[in-house]
DNA sequence: TTGTATGCAAAGCGTTTGCAGTGAT
DNA sequence: ATCACTGCAAACGCTTTGCATACAA
């Protein structure tokens, strides 16, 4: 059976309160000041479980290391504005996507991420 | 200046030849065979080299090594299985992502990767 | 001849795991 | 009193790098 200790309550915590998915060292350094010692295993290990769970989302950028967030949100995709850098969900869904798939090939999930610049950074340089 | 070497024209030869995206470990185990001794050093080294060059395609997908593929493909998205762990081509492309990015979103690029079960493999446990 | 390219082995780096001690139940 | 959880450090897998040699130019 699973047990509530500190260092879980830090990590979930340092997740659930940030705006943004964070990478494993950095929800190191969140959860550190509720958990002094807490060590990288740990946290490496309680995000897996979390995930496992389903109370965790990882999300992962080409090129990136994976960052965690709440699964609250549901499906959802991303979109990585080049100017500021920040992520945003998007809710919306493409909804004929298996049909690209060649013939035989059966489609049981997707990754959909969009590059480009967000409302407040403007259009591109034109 | 650049040289031309066996273990390189190997490299190369091995990624053109493939239909599908390789692993640095698949395109060392291609080229062995036309470059008896090339160590997994080299073809790290070339791979990096003909991707600065624009010769090659990095493709990443989430918590996996990047895989190599030509240049001249052109624009295509991929598909993974989750039994035989191939990643294929998909020269098909949802027309209408620029669509479900918020308003005053600008859609420049996409990454898509659909999951599921190839042909060869078949359906998910019938 | 020149210096790039190579193979080998060691070093890096992020992540995982073995183990004995800690602490939630 | 259990036994899941933890910290530490070692192990791991993939990638990079240092160095002396090999070889394209």
């Amino acid at each position: 059976m699973e047990r509530n200790t500190r260092q879980r309550d830090a990590i979930r915590g340092a997740i659930a309160q940030a705006a943004r998915p964070l990478l494993p060292q950095e929800v190191l350094d969140a959860a550190r000041p509720l958990a002094p010692g807490l060590s990288i295993a740990t946290v490496y290990r309680t995000l897996r479980l979390l995930v496992e769970k389903g109370a965790l989302h990882l999300v992962v950028l080409p090129g990136e290391s994976g960052r965690y967030e709440p699964a609250w949100d549901g499906h959802h995709h991303h979109f990585k504005c080049w100017r500021c850098e920040r992520v945003f969900p998007i809710s919306a869904c493409p909804a004929d996507l298996a049909s690209i798939a060649p013939p035989g090939f059966s489609v049981e999930r997707h990754d959909l991420t969009l590059y480009g610049r967000c409302r407040e950074c403007g259009p591109p340089s034109a």
